[in-house]
DNA sequence: GGCAAGGCGATATGTTATAACATATGGAGA
DNA sequence: TCTCCATATGTTATAACATATCGCCTTGCC
């Protein structure tokens, strides 16, 4: 599957299958998976769609896991660095990575009508923008690639 | 010239150049290129980095333009949806173009360390991501491309 | 003139993110 | 055991980014 995002899946399996594989990762790396990241996680993967910082805090408060906005972005901050979700720039939010394997390069697809988004990857090219930014002697480190537009519904509603 | 950012060049040249197209387009396209909106392609031209809005305000203001964030989002909204400036949504900071030519795909080197952004053009490929996309349906109309890490000049200083 | 569209100025508000400081908690080594 | 250190958390405050809304003025068109 490449794209994961707009069609139906088994989501209590793939909620389960995340949240294995970043146990697994941490206890490989001795990262600390600690409850309230581990919960934060959870959230985003039940969503399954990208959320604010401030939609996430408030399920934290609900749940009287804390209410300020440090706890939220600290526990964000250390799934995006470790890859287990993603940050979507373009919205300022933040998603579950949905292709849970160490080491990929995310793309992603923005509706703009929905707010709904697909992760896909993406695989740089000999010749292309990597490797111009090489010979310009620019170190990268991340890249970021998200593309707005319809998702095929909206799409779809928009020519109605 | 494939990288506009990180070498120097003749920058008055490139900045009437920049205004001149701008001024070109617009008449072509009975858009208006009002002196506000002007002035904010000329100050984003003139510091040649990207510039927070507030940043922009704050010089608006020592102008006697006004000094409402409206003044400078409603003059950043023009520019960025002519392609006269662009978005970089890492920094959500903006920064005029530095190909002024007609529809190109944008793509970003930004240096962590000095917040320094070249612009350089990214062409999507054949069975890349782009036609991922097309296949489930996605109708792309903007795609993102930001790339972090090291400028050669900050590369070096961090080795050091 | 009368009208509509667009730009502009100003105020208020909403939203996202971080700074700064204080307090736990857990392990390594004396 | 105690001390030190690193890491994680809790809390307060504020910075930074973005939009909503309303009313006024100009411009262009009938």
């Amino acid at each position: 599957m490449d794209i994961v995002g707009f069609e139906k899946h088994d989501h209590t399996s793939c909620i389960d299958a995340l949240i294995a594989w970043a146990e697994t990762v941490c206890r490989e790396n001795n990262l600390q998976f600690t409850p309230g990241r581990r919960r934060v996680l959870e959230i985003l993967a039940e969503e399954h769609k990208a959320m604010g910082a401030y939609d996430i805090l408030e399920r934290l408060a609900q749940e009287g896991r804390g209410s300020q906005p440090p706890v939220a972005y600290r526990a964000l901050d250390f799934l995006v660095r470790h890859g287990f979700a993603h940050k979507i720039e373009h919205l300022n939010a933040y998603i579950a990575c949905a292709h849970p394997r160490d080491c990929h390069m995310p793309a992603f697809l923005i509706c703009r009508a929905c707010d709904t988004v697909a992760e896909t990857i993406w695989t740089p090219r000999r010749g292309g923008f990597a490797q111009t930014a090489r010979s310009t002697g620019f170190n990268i480190e991340h890249t970021v690639v998200e593309a707005t537009g319809l998702c095929p519904q909206c799409d779809v509603e928009h020519r109605a």
